[in-house]
DNA sequence: TCGCTTTTGACAATCATTATCAATAGCCGT
DNA sequence: ACGGCTATTGATAATGATTGTCAAAAGCGA
């Protein structure tokens, strides 16, 4: 039987009211802030709870780190992130749900569960990039 | 500067005859398999570098670690890959690639790489697992 | 309230990956 | 072809995230 305890509550929460992906670490430290003395192995937990649950969603950073995300929504989306300074803009992607569903299908696959993530450099840090690969273009020694 | 070593060639080499997707240690086993005495850190170190110069692929499996494939091709094509027995089928996603890159491009991203990879059940998997959650369908007490 | 069961939490274990650093081997200029 | 400088290698330790362990504490039903 599922239980209800305060620090299931706490972790909710604290995802809640994170706007972004944040690392088990980082909701860790977070909760530690505010306070609660939550343990880090019960962030972890909680985390995969509520994924498992569907509400929340979890991606991995490219840095091989596990981000999780509340789920304010039933819409499954997507989400193209800066890979320079992170920001995260969500995306709708009926085409490719669609698309997912249909090549699985087609070989047969179940169960299909996709990863569709954009990574790329928003515009300003686009700019950012160019200006500073600027001042230095001789690699010459 | 970038010096011609024999343990490059090597992972390089592994790395063409492997259809799919290997993980760094799966390649290092790989190679001792076939008699190279080549050292974890250097495969490590020479995926990395084959990854930067584009002639190879990385993504991360749900399990948090990072696979390689072969950039063979020209051709940009995403995988099928069942979560359980590994089978890869290769997919074209002409579609996909081009709602990425309108999607990138309406958010002012530049350098839009994006992971589109599908994990499921292939036809032979679902079978079996079926099987095996027949026996105990009762989840009462 | 009582008792059983789940959950917690501190810590150890695990796993992939990266850093370290001395020894080796490539490459360049002579 | 040779010497020397320096990138690369590789064994191992270090790191860092995540998961397992297990006794103690808390929640929920009776």
């Amino acid at each position: 039987m599922k239980r209800n305890t305060w620090q299931r509550e706490a972790v909710r929460e604290a995802l809640d009211h994170t706007e972004g992906f944040v690392s088990a670490q980082g909701l860790h430290s977070t909760l530690h802030a505010t306070g609660s003395p939550i343990g880090l192995a019960t962030v972890y937990r909680a985390l995969a709870d509520l994924a498992a649950a569907g509400d929340a969603d979890s991606l991995q950073s490219p840095e091989g780190e596990s981000l999780y995300r509340a789920c304010s929504t039933n819409d499954h989306h997507h989400h193209l992130i800066c890979r320079n300074c992170g920001l995260t803009v969500e995306i709708e992607a009926d085409a490719v749900e669609t698309w997912a569903k249909n090549v699985a299908a087609q070989n047969g696959f179940t169960q299909a569960a996709h990863v569709v993530d954009v990574f790329g450099l928003c515009a300003a840090c686009t700019l950012a990039s160019a200006a500073a690969a600027e001042p230095a273009p001789t690699p010459a020694s």
